[in-house]
DNA sequence: AATTAAGACTTGCAAATTGCAAGTTTTAAT
DNA sequence: ATTAAAACTTGCAATTTGCAAGTCTTAATT
């Protein structure tokens, strides 16, 4: 699991990082930002999460109610993942966070 | 150590999170800009960091050139920790995540 | 000059988390 | 009825974390 003991303090960025401050769930946060909705598709990101991480992730951020699934309009039966109005929220937060790294990481793109 | 190999991607969010994505190094980042700069009074704030995991990640800063040393003004033969220009570019990207915790996390203040 | 104390780390080690590979289960197409 | 793909789960080794205790400077006190 992600993490058990909630909250370090009451310090509102300390509280985030308690709930997704990990090197993954802004990753599948950014996905889901680029439409992206599906376990394979998720596994298909470039930077390679495992399947365990992605499965706990996932689970993690539905908990959040940052994502929410829905039936699949791919596959029927199956299910997808989609951003609640919640985790639409974190559009600027992973913009300024691109912006950063797009300014001051030689190599990024 | 904090993590080895660098960039999982080219994406400037993975990468931006492959140098601080963690739990403590945007917390200090915190409390440097609200003027902190000794080693004792990181250890004061509320989260409780350990001291290896603090000479570990200031030693990170450093090395990301995050953060310098300098003369203590205070503690004379001692050196403090204050932020350079890149590590006081990260200020919108801090408010950004502090605002979204306080509106979207209970009981933060 | 010797002793004490505070600041800043370092070390040791157990516990938790991560990552990789392999195995399962469920639904769907052939 | 078989085969296949998607979505997980399990096992386990390696890494990282967190806590306590110890060390090493420099600074102040006696």
């Amino acid at each position: 699991m992600m993490r058990k003991k909630l909250k370090r303090s009451y310090c509102p960025l300390s509280c985030t990082l308690d709930l997704f401050g990990d090197r993954w769930s802004l990753i599948l946060i950014r996905d889901l930002m680029n439409g992206k909705s599906h376990f394979k598709e998720f596994m298909a990101s470039p930077e390679k999460i495992a399947t365990n991480i992605l499965s706990n992730r996932l689970n993690n951020l539905l908990k959040l109610k940052m994502i929410e699934t829905c039936p699949s309009p791919i596959y029927s039966g199956r299910f997808g993942y989609h951003l609640t109005q919640k985790g639409k929220s974190l559009k600027p937060l992973i913009s300024q966070m691109s912006e950063w790294g797009l300014s001051h990481i030689q190599g990024t793109k």
